[in-house]
DNA sequence: GTCTATAAACAGATAGAC
DNA sequence: GTCTATCTGTTTATAGAC
């Protein structure tokens, strides 16, 4: 069925060998960590040849930072939609459209495959952090948290720079993330077997019942002190 | 000073050697992952031979079910305590002691350096679970949030069972281990260089908070629907 | 219980054919 | 751009002296 001979005397030029690469380091370096994957394993889950990692990335190191930069363009795609939005003034709306920016990262966090090997590669650049994680620390970390202070000072009227609302927020994307970092463990007390739509709408529920609990006495709070 | 000729023929015996491992495993592994450290590598930060591993674990496996080992059994001493304490029957009391375990936790997970080690290692374990990962689940995971379950329960009238308990609580705990993981991360954001007592008494004071609302909300929102 | 020596397999990088 | 072959150093595990 083949041109006959070809296959046999060397493999069809694919375009994107590249591409598969870099996809074989984030999944492998992601679940078993940097040094203990082997070129010869990443070529061969993407089904290129050894001399291809040194060819295309320089070296080993070459195609993690490769990685972490196709990781930062990826996410800080899916995040742009809801950072250009310009943060609306009325506290009902911008709580809102925080409740929507939190669904969203369950979403894409907790319930996308995407994001499975995306997430455990960022995590073992933070216990351990390298010139990979500056990376995707500064194109979407920084910026996705500071647009969601942005948000928690409009609904509550709180200071967006105070020490207390960068700690409630970064509370509010701690119970996002802990259902993706700790899933085996939460699926075993939740007696789940997947995250699928249906359980990420759980989720998503109980996080917006959380997130408007805090808002609201964030809330009050500010009205019957000061 | 030291007995003549005998350092300089053999190390003298030290009774805890597999101890010293043990402890460098979970320190090693925890940062870099299982298969990227050497055993050379983990006998030289014990102070101990390579041949030492064998001797006391059988092999590199050996030792990291091991590790495993005493960090169950390490965190399950920390969590005792507040284990086998009965549920209190008054929701106001059940809510103070939901407090002062978030506080133990922030205490002992964020804040204190002998956990760092540990929660790098637990973390490895979760995003490729193995035999390690399950004697850590059982020995402490399950225990604790099945108790923090109880006093939700008893603190908001909701049913210890549900799932809506499970993931409010979830998401409780998600809060303060996202101080431990995305450590980095957050302190960046926060401008800090360290997390310290001070440090560790604002994460307190914010999560204190979320919990108080969120517990008064499930609690309000019980009275006034149903 | 600690050590040295060594076996057998495997690592990352590169040179050069096609 | 893909491949084979190979160089050099390192890996785990073990055998046996002390």
């Amino acid at each position: 069925m083949s041109p006959a001979g070809k296959a046999a005397t060397r493999a069809p030029s694919r375009p994107d060998t590249a591409a598969d690469l870099v996809a074989a380091g984030i999944d492998l370096f992601g679940r078993r960590g940097f040094d203990a994957v082997s070129t010869r394993e990443l070529a061969a889950a993407a089904r290129a040849n050894v001399a291809a990692i040194a060819y295309h990335f320089g070296s080993k190191d070459g195609l993690r930072i490769a990685c972490a930069e196709a990781i930062a363009a990826r996410v800080a795609a899916v995040v742009r939609p809801v950072s250009d939005m310009p943060a609306p003034d009325d506290a009902a709306q911008a709580e809102a459209a925080l409740a929507a920016l939190m669904a969203a990262m369950v979403d894409f966090l907790v319930a996308s495959p995407e994001a499975e090997p995306i997430a455990r590669f960022i995590l073992r650049e933070m216990a351990e952090p390298s010139e990979a994680f500056e990376r995707i620390y500064a194109a979407f970390m920084a910026p996705t948290h500071a647009r969601i202070c942005a948000l928690w000072a409009v609904a509550t009227g709180d200071d967006p720079d105070s020490a207390a609302t960068r700690l409630a927020t970064l509370g509010l994307i701690g119970q996002v993330v802990y259902f993706r970092v700790a899933r085996p463990a939460a699926m075993r007390r939740l007696g789940w077997t997947e995250i699928g739509p249906q359980e990420a709408s759980q989720i998503k529920e109980s996080i917006g019942a959380a997130l408007h609990a805090r808002v609201a006495a964030a809330r009050s709070g500010r009205r019957t002190s000061s």
